[in-house]
DNA sequence: GTCTATATACTGATAGAC
DNA sequence: GTCTATCAGTATATAGAC
């Protein structure tokens, strides 16, 4: 059973209204009222756990990059699977996580831009580049004699999962009438962006 | 030779710099005092030429909005290009676009999403789905007996030349050394991605 | 630790001189 | 049309009671 609201420290509870302010509104439009309303208590909590709404934004925004990119490492160094199961893991783990959290890579984007520093020496530059998979990608696309970088591939299976979520709201409007044709979109996107990745690396 | 800013009116100088503020701050980061810096001028000109905030940002932002997707429908609805033209010409046209004016794309994604109703009756929902390359995708799909629908092409034509470019800030804490490193990953794709679409599309 | 009340600073908008 | 000065509203942060 999940953990209840009431079970968690004030602490937690003004991180969690904080996580969800800043996630749909970003940074500039949230109001430390917005938040402490969330978490149901007063405004001055918010400055006495954390000194400020920046040292509160900083800290939900890093352990938000490492729920967003955690689970990467995990599938990309796992010498046990194949390059198809590597992809076809990474579809489904990403595209359930929007599911949950719709308003996470917008906001782990935006909020990147305009603060980059913000990874600056908490991230390893080489977290995608020594993994498993790209040395897979290098030797399956070797044996097809093609000199493709690996990376366009893994850039490739993040854009096709990814941005027709962040895309939604123009999808919606040109495109599409009801909100039962984007999920089905979306569902139907599950099976065949792994078998569009893999044609492209081995045609 | 470009216009010069010094020969534009009070009214399109504010609206400049509007836009380059507005783009690169989002709505509720941006104050009216660095756009009236931005365009030389005092801040109460930009309440005597534009009602206030939101009216300039409505403006700015619907002007903008035409000019990104403008392009699409002359490429889309062009009866005398093939299906591989349509798609090289969105690929570079979309490319050329970003690399001229980068933060468009998150804006224009960003104030759309906490704004939906910018949109309300001011696009035409056919823009896409009535379009001569939907038809021509439709019949090569036919052709191949495959039931997948064509806006998927669309999606993945966009999710492959903007979502990179969106996603640069992770990309260069997780992947990538120096700028040179990602231009050059950019130029490499303005190549492959018209050949990785018509590939998906025929196999 | 948690609340109420308040200080301080900022921001959008306007009044009025030129 | 353009400026300076200022108002009114709002947001973050803190002081001090309990």
């Amino acid at each position: 059973m999940a953990k209840q609201k009431k079970d968690l420290s004030t602490e937690e509870k003004i991180k969690e209204a904080a996580r969800k302010v800043f996630t749909s509104k970003g940074f500039a439009a949230a109001r430390t009222r917005d938040i402490a309303e969330e978490a149901g208590m007063n405004l001055a909590l918010l400055n006495y756990y954390f000194r400020s709404k920046e040292k509160l934004f900083e800290i939900v925004m890093l352990e938000t990059l490492w729920q967003f990119l955690g689970g990467i490492q995990t599938i990309l160094y796992d010498t046990t699977t194949s390059i198809d199961e590597k992809i076809d893991n990474l579809t489904n783990r990403y595209i359930d996580q929007i599911i949950q959290h719709p308003d996470l890579p917008l906001f782990v984007l935006n909020e990147l831009k305009s603060n980059p520093k913000l990874l600056k020496g908490k991230l390893s530059r080489n977290i995608i580049m020594k993994s498993h998979f790209i040395h897979q990608l290098q030797d399956e696309l070797k044996k097809n004699k093609k000199t493709i970088k690996p990376l366009h591939f893994v850039i490739n299976t993040f854009s096709m999962v990814i941005f027709p979520f962040v895309f939604k709201p123009l999808l919606m409007a040109v495109a599409l009438k009801k909100d039962a044709e984007f999920i089905e979109l979306m569902n139907e996107r599950r099976k065949l962006i792994p078998v569009w990745i893999k044609t492209i690396i081995k045609s």
